[in-house]
DNA sequence: AATTCGATCAACCGCTCACCG
DNA sequence: TCGGTGAGCGGTTGATCGAAT
């Protein structure tokens, strides 16, 4: 158990707080690459002065490429409702129930204002709360309301008429969440909790039974922000990546002197008003509901994932890899920091790095909706 | 226009779990 | 079986932003 815990952070100098863009760029061009097999050698590995955990936190809350981000729905706030109900503060369980988001995303709306929805005494709040403020969360106007019917505990209303969510397992009220053991989480009988519509996320493979034992799947131990494949996220999460992990990979990534500001995640979100060229045909209000995300069509993914991977500088060859990997992904016991130029001026050398890999959009196992990453990023408000 | 207050969200902290030797 | 290590989870906090005053 916890004990001999290599110190974090705090005790080690690394950096705490935000990340930069540069940062965030540095974490997605190696994930990209090298996959996320071992967190806490990735900061060292991709020239970050971060603590493991601090990339892996910000790689799954927000850099993933299947993140919705976004206002939550209506559907999914009920769902948060009513899964909180038989869950609890299982936040991880709860947010593989809604593909796209996350549990901190989760739980922050459940504090935020779910729970005061839920809560008798926060009735009225929720329906103050209408007062909305913020830039996001519009959608929780449209839920809020007079819909805010105290809901001590979820009974397995099928009456929800926008969500076809099927709770068959005890919606008795000593489902008190936060008493929840673990037995009695696992033998809620999740899988009649047959699939939620409103998450599917065109993924057809998606059930509630698998998401609950592989949850928040990593994206196995590499992942492509230019996969091609049809499939979904969720497909990636509930299908492990192929034991062979991405060929090697010797070349360092060659990103290309762009303002990462907001230069780089213009021509990332596709936005053709700000992007040099354009780029897709995304909807800029997408990203108002991720929902859709991933729906667009198979040519516009296709060249916008080239666009984007020549803008960033990922593409190449997979010759241009030859870095070993094993099971537990790349093997850098003695492989050079893959991004030694950007030791000595990690910001200004950030861009000269090498060619970055684009062969994991040849990999099976590695299929990441383009949209998908369009949506996430395109949220960073850069 | 300036200040205050409340809401939101990203990130951190500390713990537990799971795996491995 | 036990101890060490890394990953994951849930709670909490601090910064930021917008609305209200």
């Amino acid at each position: 158990m916890g004990k001999g815990r290599a110190p974090c952070c705090a005790k080690v100098g690394l950096n705490k707080g935000s990340w930069t863009p540069e940062e965030d760029m540095r974490l997605i061009a190696y994930i990209q690459k090298y996959g996320h097999a071992n967190w806490r050698a990735l900061p060292k590995q991709a020239g970050l002065l971060r603590c493991g955990k601090s990339c892996r936190l910000r790689w799954i809350n927000y850099l993933r490429p299947d993140l919705k981000r976004g206002n939550f729905t209506a559907e999914e706030e009920e769902a948060i409702i009513k899964l909180h109900g038989l869950l609890g503060n299982k936040w991880s369980k709860i947010a593989s129930c809604l593909p796209g988001r996350t549990d901190n995303e989760i739980k922050n709306v459940w504090n935020t204002h779910l729970k005061k929805r839920v809560s008798p005494a926060g009735e009225e709040r929720g329906a103050a709360g209408s007062k909305k403020k913020k830039k996001k969360k519009t959608t929780k106007a449209a839920a809020g309301g007079g819909a805010e019917a105290p809901l001590p505990l979820p009974s397995p209303s099928p009456s929800s008429s926008t969500t076809t969510t099927n709770f068959s397992s005890g919606d008795s009220g000593e489902q008190q969440s936060n008493n929840m053991s673990k037995e009695a989480d696992d033998e809620l009988d999740l899988e009649n909790f047959e699939m939620m519509p409103m998450l599917d996320v065109d993924d057809p493979s998606f059930g509630f039974g698998t998401l609950v034992d592989t949850a928040p799947a990593p994206y196995g131990s590499a992942v492509s922000v230019s996969a091609s494949a049809a499939t979904s996220p969720c497909a990636s999460s509930t299908s492990p990546p192929p034991a062979s992990a991405p060929p090697g990979v010797d070349d360092l990534l060659v990103l290309p002197e762009i303002d990462m500001g907001h230069e780089l995640w213009s021509i990332i979100d596709g936005d053709a008003a700000e992007a040099p060229a354009p780029r897709c045909q995304r909807n800029p209000a997408e990203p108002t509901n991720g929902a859709d995300a991933g729906s667009h069509g198979a040519e516009g993914k296709e060249w916008w994932l080239e666009d984007l991977e020549r803008e960033l500088g990922l593409w190449g060859t997979v010759e241009d890899y030859q870095y070993p990997m094993g099971p537990q992904g790349l093997l850098v016991a003695d492989h050079p920091d893959p991004l030694p130029a950007m030791v000595d001026d990690p910001v200004s050398c950030y861009f000269q790095a090498g060619p970055a890999s684009a062969v994991l959009q040849e990999l099976p196992g590695y299929p990441v909706p383009a949209t998908a990453v369009t949506g996430s990023i395109n949220q960073m408000g850069l």
